[in-house]
DNA sequence: TGCGCCAAAATTGGCACCAATTTACAGATG
DNA sequence: CATCTGTAAATTGGTGCCAATTTTGGCGCA
């Protein structure tokens, strides 16, 4: 058996509304470090610990597995899946080359107003370093890359990219485990936005791309 | 009532092994043509339809509508959703910025013989011109981007292709409508096929950009 | 003591039934 | 005659239950 076990640990029994949330639930779960990679994620303690049904449980764990957080095996279950070193390299060479392309249309669509709010979420990012936790540090980011991605004008960007990063294994794997990576993350979101001010399209674009290649 | 009625038609009565393939089968249904844009999919006809059972047919519109190809209401069912223009400018937008990006890679990682089967698709959809019918074409067309994308060396852009590529209405809402366009096509495959074999990743990237965006 | 086999327990997968909501239709009414 | 209303049909959504498969624990045997 190669697959762990779960690590079950108290987790606060919080139920959801619709299936959507139960599975975004589910999932910042997951990528919160609640349920190890490859443990078995079974249908009835999830059921008792969402405070939901079996077949709820199912339909979330469906979608899980068609976003690839998770994986199926026939008459086996689902178990936390993580990427390994070759797809985390491609997703995050497919992370990079979107971001990068997106660089110019940021460039071109960035209004004065987002532009600030970029700013404050950098700045945001920065102000967490020290006091915030390492979850609140990773929302900060995220929140961060969804907003510049937002300025391209194309929805379907930011769209995919969320889809992509929650692919990535992320903060508790542990790139973040320095605060001197955290400290370089927040310079270089301080670049992006000098870039965007100025409307230098290479200098975001190359911002972007060490900013994606740091973890590797 | 701004939803139209599905069109029945006589379908070809397949039924499909696993849940997976339903899916698809429903997707390339639905992409064929067989369900206009806007009809309901009711579930007891398409689980007659499919020879399967209702809960499989629910797992598969409930992926289908993951995957954006149609649209979910509560307590009103699942219908056929089409992109509007803005969404589809979007989604070619980003696909265009993909597939140019992936140029360079695949000027770096494309192989001689994968160049020939390249070749080889390319000839293949230009043979169907004339002869084959329009889902021979759409099809044909489908298999020389994936095995275009394969050779940039990253699975994952492929995969993402294939995605995107889906949530875009093709063939029968008839943009292939003239000869004409499918032949233009067919020349643009064997300039990309050309710019491989020449190892010019600025070719390239032209002539898909060319490609992609001649629809709009 | 270690290995293989067998039975019991646990877990998953699928199906059938029933409730809730929506839609369509018929009838009554102004 | 148009419109509103109430009832019936149809469709969807959810829950519970049972079969199929896998895992685990125990027993016998070399």
């Amino acid at each position: 058996m190669h697959k762990k076990e779960q690590s079950v640990e108290t987790l606060k029994p919080a139920h959801s509304d619709t299936e959507a949330d139960l599975m975004d639930q589910i999932a910042t779960d997951i990528q919160a470090g609640a349920y190890a990679p490859g443990s078995w994620l079974k249908q009835i303690e999830l059921q008792q610990r969402y405070k939901t049904s079996r077949p709820m449980i199912r339909l979330a764990l469906d979608r899980l597995a068609q976003k690839q957080l998770i994986r199926h095996e026939l008459n086996r279950g689902y178990y936390v899946y993580e990427a390994d070193g070759d797809e985390v390299r491609d997703l995050l060479d497919l992370r990079a080359m979107i971001e990068c392309a997106a660089a110019a249309r940021i460039i071109r669509h960035g209004t004065g107003p987002e532009c600030e709010l970029l700013q404050k979420m950098a700045q945001n990012f920065e102000d967490l370093i020290d006091t915030g936790s390492i979850v609140q540090q990773h929302e900060a980011n995220q929140a961060f890359h969804h907003q510049l991605l937002s300025m391209s004008g194309n929805p379907q960007i930011s769209a995919t990219i969320d889809d992509l990063r929650h692919r990535i294994p992320s903060a508790p794997a542990g790139q973040w485990k320095t605060r001197q990576r955290v400290k370089q993350s927040s310079i270089e979101h301080f670049e992006m936005v000098t870039a965007v001010r100025n409307r230098d399209a290479k200098a975001l674009e190359d911002a972007i791309r060490r900013h994606i290649m740091q973890v590797a």
